[in-house]
RNA sequence: GCGCCCGUAGCUCAGCCGGAUAGAGCAUCGGAUUCCUAAUCCGAGGGUCGUGGGUUCGAAUCCCGCCGGGCGCACCA
């Protein structure tokens, strides 16, 4: 348990015990109650709202109601300090040898220190990245790959089971359009001039290699043929090709997925009408005629009948068809096959990772999961925001049509998976992110990435320095470590920064947010690296000192937690911590 | 027109389930390097938290209106 969790189960019992004589009515509910670290650092280490939460219920003035919580808290195990202030917090501080233990706990438990078990080993499945197999990553893909990798860590080290997922999109009109692109550079190898690519073909040269490979295993047999003949062959041919090509990127970015569900095969397998049937047993599907679209007008919109699931009774604004006007199933029904299946493999919790220009299709998969399973699954849909690319403060002005695109595997090669991972989870994932090449290649000091690296680059060259001045290092001595030598509110300061992780964790994980670990690791950064300064300017701070062994192994110990915990983060983060910095 | 997201310092953004005098980086200005990596540190200036109401002990945070920006709005994915 976390010392803050600890500090509130104190609180509680602090409750319990003026229920007890009588100054507090029994039974309060307590679920407001928290324990925090104050804003203000004078104002101690934690604070509680207690009295300020209860007051009313209990009738009592907040004030007072705090005097009688100090009073109490006064004398819980490792508080030294406990002081009602105004309008009714409770201020606590700590005894040093209470937040110093956090070292040795950390130590002891090594990786594992921070993890919770919030998620209470349920499974989640985070669906992410599911970019269409028509073409390579690009960096659009790889915001939201970076987060939903990230998060799924996140999940995991908060105690969920964790399940990464693929959804290949491979049974809709996009494929063919893909098809059709192979086609018309099957034809220009082949010397059957196909004229200029027409405009909603794939511009890229990705695709020629691909053509050339069907052109070598088939000859020119689909030349003149009818576009049903030779669909399907190129259709699959082009996926498949583009599918490697997007695992190689993944690969690049150093993402690996547990599944890789295909979106032909549940069609194949019927998946499609087993869920429409499921809804319409519930009597949630109807055949209707939707009213024309409300934002610029489409000029070949008709009145037509469609089959339609009813997502405005699950809180979508309108009813969503399941067919189109052709009689074929719409991607939005495949869709809400596959998050059935993904229920019925036994996630009750659904994350799906998309970019916000899909933020008009939350309601009615939320409405389609609802009516699906009852209820008994949750879908938390996550939107990740444009990246904007700039080079050298300007901004890239990139067009698919031009066909200049920058793939993911070229920013990659530029700046490195660690840079790039790390940039991609300095903003929430709501908020459009500014990206600029050159200033992540420069390492310069506005890059936070280099920050964090530094502060545990840091911390092994200390260890460096340590082993040759032949102070014990090893694990065991550090645990060991008289860790009362550590006195200076410096290193106290930095000590209460790396007991914050577990709170950390705990409240990124609940939220869904793994940015917040790219912020406090910053924050621990700094307190490390401010704490490293002073050393330089006092020589009795310094971390290795060979005259004072005890101190010196306190510190050590110290750092080997902080490092950790950095490590940990990064980690979670997928970046790699380095050991040195040249 | 409707839905979703956003609006916090000159710029880019944090701000945890409502909490105390709203924070960081960049930029500007002033300092710190015999010695564990200066890719660092210390300090200063800079904010009506878009705006108007509401909820309450307390609002950047929750609710409503308005203004401004982004994304989306049958039969694509």
């Amino acid at each position: 348990m976390n010392l803050f969790d600890r500090m509130l189960e104190e609180v509680r019992g602090a409750i319990a015990r003026l229920a007890e004589a009588g100054q507090l009515p029994p039974d309060l509910d307590l679920g407001r109650v928290t324990v925090e670290p104050p804003r203000d650092p004078d104002h101690g280490h934690m604070a509680t709202n207690a009295a300020l939460v209860l007051a009313r219920t209990a009738r009592r003035r907040p004030m007072e109601l705090a005097e009688d919580l100090a009073r109490e808290l006064g004398g819980a195990p490792g508080v030294r300090e406990a002081r009602a202030t105004a309008p009714g917090f409770v201020n606590l501080r700590l005894e040093d040898a209470v937040w110093l233990e956090q070292i040795r706990c950390v130590l002891e438990q090594g990786e594992d220190y921070g993890r919770t078990d919030l998620g209470a080993g349920i499974t989640v499945n985070c669906e992410y990245c599911s970019a269409n197999p028509t073409g390579p990553l690009h960096v659009g893909h790889g915001r939201g790959t970076v987060y939903g990798d990230a998060l799924a860590n996140l999940l995991a080290f908060a105690g969920y089971r964790v399940v990464r997922e693929y959804y290949i999109n491979d049974g809709g009109g996009q494929v063919e359009v893909l098809a059709r692109s192979l086609f018309h550079r099957y034809r220009e190898i082949l010397g059957d001039d196909p004229g200029p690519l027409p405009p909603d073909a794939y511009p890229y040269p990705e695709l020629i290699p691909v053509a050339r490979r069907i052109a070598e295993e088939d000859g020119p047999v689909w030349l003149g043929q009818p576009e049903e003949a030779w669909r399907e062959r190129f259709a699959r041919a082009g996926s498949e090709a583009m599918m490697a090509r997007i695992r190689e990127d993944l690969a690049a970015l150093g993402v690996r997925f547990d599944v890789f569900t295909s979106e032909r095969r549940l069609i194949q397998e019927g998946r499609i009408e087993e869920a429409v049937r499921r809804l319409e047993e519930q009597g949630h599907v109807y055949v209707g005629t939707l009213p024309p679209p409300k934002g610029k007008p489409v000029e070949d919109w008709e009145p037509n009948p469609q089959l339609l699931f009813r997502a405005s009774a699950f809180g979508d604004d309108s009813d969503r068809p399941l067919k189109r006007a052709n009689g074929a199933w719409t991607y939005f029904a495949a869709d809400l096959a596959y998050h059935y299946d993904k229920f019925r493999r036994g996630a009750p919790l659904l994350v799906d990772v998309w970019g916000a220009d899909h933020g008009g299709y939350v309601k009615r998969m939320e409405a389609a999961v609802a009516a699906l399973t009852g209820g008994k699954a949750r879908l938390v849909v996550k939107l990740c925001q444009m990246v904007h690319l700039y080079r050298g403060g300007q901004p890239l002005r990139l067009s698919k049509r031009a066909g200049s695109v920058l793939w993911l595997r070229d920013v990659l090669e530029q700046v490195g998976r660690d840079v790039f991972r790390f940039m991609m989870l300095t903003r929430k994932n709501d908020a459009p992110l500014d990206f600029d090449l050159e200033k992540a290649v420069e390492q310069s000091r506005d890059n936070p990435v280099f920050y964090v690296q530094y502060a545990h680059a840091r911390i092994c060259s200390v260890f460096r320095h340590a082993e040759e001045a032949g102070m014990p290092t090893d694990r065991r001595r550090l645990i060991a470590a008289p860790l009362d030598q550590l006195r200076d509110p410096g290193e106290l300061a930095l000590v209460r920064t790396m007991a914050h992780w577990p709170r950390v964790v705990v409240g990124a994980a609940r939220h869904f947010e793994p940015h917040r670990i790219a912020f406090y690791l910053h924050d621990l950064a700094g307190a490390l690296h401010a704490l490293w300064t002073r050393g330089k300017e006092d020589d009795a701070l310094r971390f290795v000192i060979p005259e004072r062994p005890q101190v010196t192994l306190a510190r050590l110990a110290m750092l080997a937690a902080v490092r950790q915990v950095i490590a940990r983060g990064l980690r979670i983060m997928g970046v790699e911590p380095v050991t040195e910095l040249q």
